[in-house]
DNA sequence: TTATATTTGTACCGATTGGTAAATAAATAA
DNA sequence: TTATTTATTTACCAATCGGTACAAATATAA
């Protein structure tokens, strides 16, 4: 399972870069590398990774069909990218910080309760952005898998974790400014929009439409009819 | 992939059965079968299995992990359900009818609200069970997957839909008796409960405690705080 | 031109996937 | 006992899995 070996192309194309950062200031004089260039846009073809990820999963994803949606052959992969597992992990650092980074950015809201209805509403339309796979690649990218994807169910599940408590931060950031009622759990508060949240991505995975998800989320901030 | 043949153990049993329901009124006189007995217990091996999937998905849950797991042969295995994909569905077959009954049974509450009361504490506990995987195995077998398991995909999909359609229709019984208001959208507050509840699958999957599922279950059951 | 560095395409690796052929074992029926 | 039926065991199948060795191709540097 585990491969060991001393440094391999990518870790290397990393490390001169660090050093490259570390020792000079230049702003890149192109300085044209030395070898056969390469055949292909890297954004693109993580781009391109990501939306294989996100729709079928990790473990559903056979290098096979990444080879093939990149149109990469699978050692050009191996030498950009790692393994299959750092590929994933690209992917998804590119996810959150390209599509899904209207989750961090809803955060700057002013309250509390704008923050919240941005943040579903935006979510409503991202899962079910007919240009994107349906559905929160975080949540269904491993939510179970075969013992050999574990680590990644893990850190799916820190990532996970970590937005929630981000939120549970925002919510006491709201309680010090007086928009949000002293005597609500901030974290209970924050695992109750999360469960909404990731209840929404089964939901648009499963074929809800952007009109139904927007309409569980005004259910969602409103009372129970019985008590209208 | 998909493999053609007259007749299997399996279905010859199925088909013997039905024979004699049709012809027969006798009330299975033991009438001990021809050849060598089973050397385990059918239904204990299908809980066996119902709890490897549940806890690893379709996909990520190998023959060889079943074999494993049920204490049986791979032949033997095939000889009593089919193939894998057969298997997965007596499972679940056996999940919907056995520990996740309570999902049918809630409906007979008395009004919409402890329906929903019911169902999403009972989920609570059910999700957090130790004795059973966490979480819900009609949402996370295969939320998502490869092309190959695309049809137990699709079948999941169309449970959760089925179940959500059968609590849209209560809540039209509760609209007709009189217990939910007549402006009450049951599709939409159905799709509302059923957004909650498979969110409330991730969080459990990721390792929510029952207490803080029961929490989001009163959170969701209120007013949001600022309306306090 | 020649040497060096890097990427590409092909063709392969061992391990694992779901699934099965065939011989043997254990039961009943004659 | 012998024939028949069914289940188990072992040992295997082709296909696919993630991953890589290696030589040809393509660039810069000397």
């Amino acid at each position: 399972m585990v491969q060991y070996y001393f440094l391999n192309r990518h870790q290397l194309i990393n490390d001169m870069e660090n050093r490259e950062k570390t020792f000079t200031t230049a702003p890149k004089p192109a300085a044209k590398p030395r070898g056969r260039p390469l055949a292909f846009n890297q954004e693109q073809a993580l781009e391109a990774a990501l939306n294989v990820f996100w729709s079928r999963g990790y473990e559903g994803t056979s290098m096979a069909e990444l080879t093939e949606a990149l149109g990469i052959n699978k050692p050009s992969i191996y030498a950009a990218f790692g393994n299959k597992e750092e590929l994933f992990r690209q992917a998804l650092a590119r996810y959150v910080s390209g599509p899904a980074a209207f989750v961090t950015e809803v955060k700057k809201q002013k309250t509390a309760r704008q923050v919240v209805e941005n943040f579903l509403r935006q979510a409503a339309d991202f899962f079910t952005n007919k240009a994107t796979p349906n559905g929160c690649l975080i949540v269904q990218a491993a939510l179970t898998c075969g013992q050999s994807s574990s680590v990644i169910q893990q850190e799916l599940i820190a990532y996970r974790k970590s937005f929630e408590e981000k939120f549970a931060a925002r919510f006491d950031l709201a309680k010090a400014q007086g928009d949000l009622p002293q005597q609500v759990d901030s974290k209970q508060l924050a695992k109750y929009i999360a469960t909404l949240h990731q209840g929404m991505s089964v939901q648009a995975t499963s074929g809800a439409t952007r009109e139904e998800l927007l309409a569980v989320v005004e259910m969602a901030l409103k009372n129970w009819p019985a008590s209208v």
